[in-house]
Formats: C-alpha cells, structure tokens, sequence
DNA sequence: CCCATCTACAACCATTTGGTTGTACGTTAG
DNA sequence: CTAACGTACAACCAAATGGTTGTAGATGGG
C-alpha cells in the first residue's frame, strides 16, 4: 500500500534531503533565499568563508532539490523550492504516524486488559522479545 | 516573532537531529523502535553489518535525542523518543513559515500589479536585493 | 576593446563518517 | 564455577565532507 511507487529513489533523496538540512550554514542559506532569490555572490558575502564554499553548499541544496538556480545575466539566482521541504515534513510524518498507531494499538491493549478477556490476541512476534517472565 | 528562545544550542542539537535523519539505516531503525522497544543486539540481526557498527548508529541516533536506552538485565532496550521528531518538525515549520510569508508578500503585490501594468517587465521587485548591502 | 564581476570547476588538505576487527567486562544460564 | 551472551570501546581503514586556492569561461560596463 501508501503508493511505494518510487521506494528505490526515495531512501536516496530522503538521504541528500536531511543530509543537506544538517548544516547551520545552509539552513541559513535556505532562510535567506526563502525571503527572495539571491544570487550566489551575494550569498557569498554573507558567511565567513570563500566563494567556492558557499558554491558547493548551493550545490547540496540544489541536489538535495531544496533550492533551484536561475541565470540571470551573469548572475545565478537562487530561490527555494517549498516542496522539498514538504517532502521533508512527509518523510517525519511516517516516523510520526508510526508512533501514533502504536500508541493506539497499546491503549487498545490496555482498555481490553481492564477488561480481562484476555483471547489468543497477544501478539507476541511484534515485540519478538521472548523475554516476557524472566526474572 | 518566536524567538526560538536557545537560539544558541538549538543550531547544532538540529544539526545532531537531521545528521541522525539522514542515514537510511538509521531511519529503519527509528522505524524498528516505534513498532516497539528491542535490544541492541536485535536490531544488529536485521542488517547486513556488524554489531559494532549498529552500536554506533545508535549512538548516532541517541545523541541526536531521537532514542533512548534502557538497561535490563543484560540487554539494552531501545526506543524511540517522540519529543524529536517534533523538534525536527519544528524546524521545518520554521523555513515553510518564512516561505508562506513570502507567498503572502507577494501575492499581495501581484494583486497590485493585475490592475497596473501588463508588459514583460518584473517591477523593481527584488527589493530585497537592495536593502542588503552590507558591504 | 578592455576590465571587472560572477560563475564553474579542478586539485588539494584536514577532519569526520561509516564500516571493520579485536578485546574486555558485566550478566545470565547450566 | 564456567561458558555463552550482550554490550562497550579502542584501533584502524576507505571514502565522503567541508574547507581552501587557483585557473578559466561568460557576461556586462565604460
């Protein structure tokens, strides 16, 4: 189910997603660009660093597909692409969704135990620990 | 405007979090974790690598704060710890606010510019350019 | 035309990352 | 007690990261 579709390209691009959000610098490049495109000199001289590094962390980004360059003259501009950050919210939705629906699995657990009918319901091969009355 | 109140700290403790997102392993095992606690030595017989090298995704991922473990007996329990995956959310929402306000800037002027002007031309619109010189 | 600017890219370096193996230590089972 | 299990940690290695400098190609202004 929940439309797999592109399951192989996905764990890559979650990768190079995250993987470009974990840096101060270029969430802070993201910040900036998302307030209005800037070309990448300008970027540049905002930040303690030469031209170059700036350069390759546009090229995460770009990679990453956070943010899309546009010639303008002899000028690239960059701007955002809300969507990625979309995809990113997406990608912590799952985890989050995931921990939600074991939360109401446990309550439903908990709500028949008050209840004592205990059947053959007990699913032991989630937890997998064999471990439940040692001690 | 929300201060982020420990601006200090929260730059690298969401360079931690998102490094620790950004690794597909480290995402299973999140995903592992959430369906339910299991021990380290568990979790390093669903992947092709070695238990040390688990062991180290889940530092990984604990120093991230996105786990916690807990002894018993000689095992250790993993499990995941929701607070974090907010916190990356949050951090998230952060950058698509900013972008949602842009959108509202702009649509604002676009509103404008339906009843003004219809030629080629992009009015001095990238104010934000202009009001940046720091040099 | 010439020059200054902006960009692209290669080569290089230090550090981190993700993986391995090996060893040592606490805990539980027989 | 001893053996087996689960963990922790150090040492080591290849590859990726984040940074530097240097060089070269386009583009626009005077």
């Amino acid at each position: 189910m929940v439309v797999d579709g592109m399951a192989d390209e996905s764990a890559e691009t979650v990768d190079r997603l995250f993987h470009a959000l974990a840096d101060a610098t270029r969430r802070d490049i993201l910040r900036r660009c998302v307030r209005g495109e800037l070309s990448v000199s300008r970027l540049a001289a905002a930040y303690p660093m030469s031209f170059a590094a700036v350069q390759k962390h546009v090229t995460v980004l770009e990679r990453a597909g956070l943010v899309t360059k546009e010639r303008r003259g002899r000028e690239q501009l960059v701007r955002t692409e809300p969507d990625a950050v979309r995809r990113a919210r997406q990608a912590l939705d799952e985890l989050e969704s995931a921990w939600r629906a074991r939360v109401d699995r446990m309550s439903g657990l908990l709500a028949r135990d008050a209840g004592a009918t205990t059947g053959p319901v007990t699913p032991a091969r989630d937890g997998t620990t064999t471990e439940g009355t040692d001690r």
